[in-house]
DNA sequence: GAGTGGTCTAGACCACGTC
DNA sequence: ACGTGGTCTAGACCACTCG
């Protein structure tokens, strides 16, 4: 009786039984938003208002003008755990890869001194890469690190994992490490980097690192798509 | 120039500015849809769209029906540390209230049996809080006790600290936990409880409790607004 | 060049909150 | 009773992706 009334649900509710009952498939993509306002007799505004709330809960996701598609599995970061990418996403049966798009190195802008807690002008160098699984561009991260430790490092391969480069050419351990999870927006090069689009939700992650001196040598900003990630801690005592 | 293209872009801007010169202040509230539409010479669902981007970037939120209003600053949230939740709060200069909502008692529904790793059928209490800082409801919290460890617990006052009650009445020392965030949307009678409508982003904490002979005791769902918190850790090892 | 989502207009009615 | 956001129509053009 009220199809004419609340279309909205009715296209929400399809989907996720579609996505539930696996007709349509990770990674798929879902027919166009004007196909669907077709189909359900909606206009493209309701439609994409339908999608839209099915991309906050988790389910599916966009990819800049190029459409929507259904979300995989969750990964489950767990930042107490040692691995470092590569293995945790194996661990979970999935596929990473790695790819380098950037290093600039500047003295630190006031943001970056302050998480590092420096007093004064101090040169860094910053490491832009992006990382997928199964092949989907997910979260974008940006090491900062404060050049005076790691000298000659930009000759490295840093596709690789840093944690473990540090250890073997620099020596140092991870004594602690200070970790932020924020739900918020992602600047303009990161949301271009994620075929994102400006105004979509992004889990920042802001990670701070100790070496086995207590000298803070390196900060880390991750940013996940949301659908992408599940924070998980164990916490014994 | 381009003034009519970006016009979306220019209300953001603007918002942003005030917010971050204080002349728009936390809690208050932001001139209606209808207005800004007029002031800015755009429709309602481009101004919609904007409010929508800085909600989503946790500079303002919405209360349903009644208006859009300025974030206050994040709470740290650190799962780590032993303090309850009032306690946390009045740590941050902020006010915190806690409003006792439902208790229900009943045998563990699936989804909540398998968190609590539950293999027959098992009678669970079931308690139902709202949370408020600075005089606004931010955190909605379902607790989910296994009855048996807990006789005679809902004649008890329930609004005050459970991890305390457990540990006053029950002797229960909590000997390890655990958690998961998720950003995902959150059922419909907490979308409710929290004054936010369907479709909205919240950070969801899923946390399982242990006591000091390692049963699981009880387990924890918490659904924040997801503009007034940011998870902290520290992880020293 | 065809198809996609992103943005936008200029209205309308509804459901709910507030007084 | 009035003001608020929530939903909706029926179009349009733009910016970008893909083959």
């Amino acid at each position: 009786m009220d199809i004419t009334k609340k279309n909205s649900q009715n296209i929400k509710e399809i989907l996720r039984d579609q996505i539930s009952r696996q007709l349509l498939l990770p990674l798929q993509k879902i027919p166009s938003e004007r196909e669907l306002s077709e189909l359900f007799s909606l206009t493209r505004i309701s439609v994409k208002s339908a999608l839209h709330s099915l991309e906050v809960e988790g389910l599916i996701y966009r990819e800049n003008r190029r459409g929507w598609f259904v979300s995989p599995p969750r990964i489950e970061y767990n930042p107490l755990s040692r691995g470092h990418f590569h293995q945790m996403i194996s661990d979970q049966q999935r596929v990473a890869k790695t790819l380098l798009l950037n290093v600039k190195s500047m003295v630190a802008p006031s943001a970056i001194a302050t998480t590092l807690k420096l007093s004064k002008p101090t040169p860094i160098h910053i490491i832009e890469r992006l990382r997928y699984i199964d092949g989907r561009a997910v979260l974008f991260v940006e090491n900062c690190l404060i050049s005076q430790y790691f000298p000659d490092i930009l000759s490295e391969d840093l596709s690789q994992s840093l944690t473990e480069l540090y250890a073997k050419k620099y020596g140092f351990r991870n004594s602690c490490s200070h970790f932020d999870f924020i739900p918020t927006s992602a600047p303009e090069h990161v949301i271009h980097a994620l075929n994102m689009h400006p105004g979509q939700q992004v889990l920042k992650i802001c990670r701070v690192n100790y070496n086995q001196h207590n000298n803070i040598i390196d900060c880390e900003f991750e940013y996940w798509r949301p659908d992408a990630v599940m924070v998980s801690i164990n916490n014994r005592e």
